[in-house]
DNA sequence: TATATACGATACTATGTAGTTCCGGATCTT
DNA sequence: AAGATCCGGAACTACATAGTATCGTATATA
């Protein structure tokens, strides 16, 4: 402590050792955060905010329960935290479908493995639900995470469609942007039910397209 | 005790007392049933189910604990028969508009009154959320009165609709019934912005009545 | 190899809440 | 009016869990 202190008074002339010394022994590298916050994830998705515990996660990560404090000082943080990482493994949107046709770059977005991990980003935000409305920036967080990416690739297609000319400029890209989400949302959460392939596609042909001015390729044939 | 049994053994000779003796003093009027139900939803739309404490509701109720105890045997059940209350404040479905057009009929479905009180349902929905797939019993209670009636309103009005030959019978009604709902669900619970009748219109107007081959009155002037 | 540090495990403290019990007073029935 | 019962209130028990502290071990640096 004394050294230290002798050390910074007589300015740096002979002084190598650095103003912050290296540490000796291990790092203080956090090498578990990936796995923690995954458990997190994964218990928050099964038991929701409030069902979630400590113990479940630092379990499920075989971590110590010390570890967590150490990283994040309670709870609420560790959870902020999981839901930020979420984005990481979001959509590459260099690499969106472009088929030529609103309907094709639509039906090309469902795939096995984005309707699982929707499934599970819904479970994760159902389990968040009566949080959000007193932290709010756990619900920034699960915004930016959660809900703006599933609108963001709608509008983008949409967007495109417009340039194209294939669909009128008046149409409420906002809106129209969310009934997948909304409606998927809707199916999973308050209804229970599962959502697959073949909804999707009859949300795609019975309603948006309908929406903004063209028609599915199922039912009215009219025209 | 003793006395009991030896009555009994004696079997009934000169016992004019009744099997089921006659009460005396105050009846078991559970006269309070009303307020503790609405306290609880009031508390469970604030906080969600894990955030309300039986405290809340009794103080809120100005009742004793004891009281919400001597007739509920849990929170758990306290709160299922507090949601299954709500439906006796349901829609009188005698009473539906009928304008002769679908869309006079969705539009005069929307009414401050029922604006506010769907406002709140989904609050209450957003608090049980995380233990719908935990309770089934709850899921069951809360869909017939938070989610049934939503959609079953639609679903009649749409019907009619076919029945004048208003609107094409292929139409998917299950799924077209649940657009405004859905939507709604998702603006309040999850984007957290307000449900107002401008919405509701641009829903009707711009998706569902697109949606069943008819045209709304703003946009889409072509035809 | 020696050392400092992070780690998993476990025991511990503090706190909040479900559910119980009891009491004095209010209220209904006879 | 008398008696039985319900009510609001408050104290109490039992338990779960957030957060802290400690210990022996593993591991990366030097």
């Amino acid at each position: 402590m004394e050294g230290k202190i002798a050390a910074m008074t007589q300015l740096d002339l002979v002084d190598d050792t650095p103003q912050v010394p290296p540490r000796l022994g291990r790092k203080r590298d956090h090498t578990r955060d990936p796995e923690i916050l995954d458990a997190a994830l994964e218990v928050l998705a099964e038991t929701g905010y409030d069902g979630m515990t400590i113990d479940m996660v630092a379990a499920r990560a075989k971590a110590g329960k010390g570890t967590l404090y150490r990283r994040w000082a309670s709870k609420g943080e560790l959870v902020i935290d999981a839901i930020a990482c979420m984005k990481k493994n979001d959509i590459d949107y260099s690499r969106l479908p472009d088929t030529g046709t609103l309907r094709g770059d639509l039906i090309a977005m469902i795939k096995p493995h984005s309707i699982e991990e929707a499934e599970k980003k819904l479970q994760i935000m159902a389990g968040l639900m009566s949080m959000l409305s007193r932290a709010p920036e756990l619900a920034e967080a699960a915004n930016a995470a959660i809900v703006e990416p599933r609108a963001s690739v709608n509008r983008i297609l949409m967007r495109r469609a417009v340039a194209r000319g294939e669909i009128s400029a008046d149409c409420d890209i906002e809106t129209l942007s969310l009934i997948s989400p909304s409606m998927a949302a809707y199916r999973v959460l308050i209804l229970r039910k599962p959502v697959d392939r073949k909804f999707l596609i009859s949300l795609i042909d019975g309603v948006l397209l309908p929406a903004v001015g063209l028609h599915g390729q199922a039912a009215h044939s009219a025209e």
